[in-house]
DNA sequence: ATGGTAGACACTCTA
């Protein structure tokens, strides 16, 4: 079978529906993570998505800002909620899947990485040293959970952009928070930490700019087309054999009411 | 060096 997954920063579910149902009409995802859905879970939009055809919702979210939800066609089990830094951010959502017919699960973590403020300076920028510990503190939990042959999907919005050819200017990003080398070296450390394979440059060679966010800021994001790739779905090893296709959906940009991120998916041949 | 826009919420924060 084909098992589509998707992750998208929504920048506001509430105000994202129609966008959603559009990307769902798009894409058909079998699983969707959403980042920055800013609800509280008692006021998420629960029936809307589940009339999109998600029949399992699981919403972990606060008002104002942050929050995740994990969208699926199929039953979810162990879902769970981790918070990082001491702090009850609602940044992470994490969850196991059984696709049907398929004896082997899969794990699926919805994270939702700090944007780390202006000052890429730790000890001028509060923001930014949150940022980094945050990355410190999953990359150490995950490094220690890892077991032989786990298979699993990182998804979400790490706001960082790894590549030269991940941003619009790789020399006129480089102190310019999400590309500067100590964040690429953290997310480097976060891909190590299981053996974590970039599944989406896997299709779309490193050669190539890819972004995935252009800033609400621009007069015409597309002709300008400054953007970066903030938005990462990884594979561990045991799973990377499985990856069939990735695609970044920039068109969503340009829809009416746009979340500054995009879709992105993967398609995996379980 | 600055300001540009969007979203939540209710003044100013976050991105």
């Amino acid at each position: 079978m084909r098992f589509r997954l998707v992750t998208w920063n929504v920048n506001s579910i509430r105000l994202r529906l129609a966008g959603l149902k559009r990307l769902v009409r798009a894409w058909r995802p079998d699983l969707v993570c959403l980042q920055e859905t800013k609800v509280a879970d008692e006021r998420f939009p629960y029936a809307e998505c589940r009339a999109l055809g998600f029949a399992h919702v699981h919403a972990h979210g606060m008002g104002g800002y942050n929050g995740v939800a994990i969208l699926s066609r199929l039953p979810l089990a162990e879902v769970a909620a981790r918070e990082w830094c001491g702090r009850a951010d609602r940044r992470h959502l994490f969850a196991t899947i059984r696709p049907a017919g398929r004896r082997v699960a899969m794990e699926i973590h919805n994270l939702y990485v700090p944007a780390g403020g202006d000052v890429p300076d730790p000890a001028l920028n509060d923001k930014f040293a949150h940022k980094l510990a945050f990355l410190d503190e999953v990359t150490a939990w995950l490094a220690g959970r890892g077991r032989r042959g786990l298979r699993a999907v990182l998804a979400g919005d790490l706001n960082v952009a790894p590549l030269p050819t991940d941003v619009w200017s790789h020399r006129q990003l480089l102190a310019v928070v999400s590309h500067t080398p100590v964040e690429v070296a953290r997310l480097e450390r976060l891909a190590a930490s299981l053996g974590w394979a970039d599944a989406v440059r896997r299709f779309i060679p490193p050669a190539e700019r890819l972004y995935t966010w252009w800033s609400y800021r621009a007069r015409d994001w597309s002709a300008s087309d400054r953007g970066r790739r903030l938005d990462h779905l990884w594979v561990t090893p045991a799973l990377a054999p499985a990856l069939a296709g990735a695609a970044v959906l920039r068109a969503a940009r340009g829809w009416e009411d746009p979340s500054d991120h995009v879709p992105v998916r993967i398609d995996l041949a379980l």
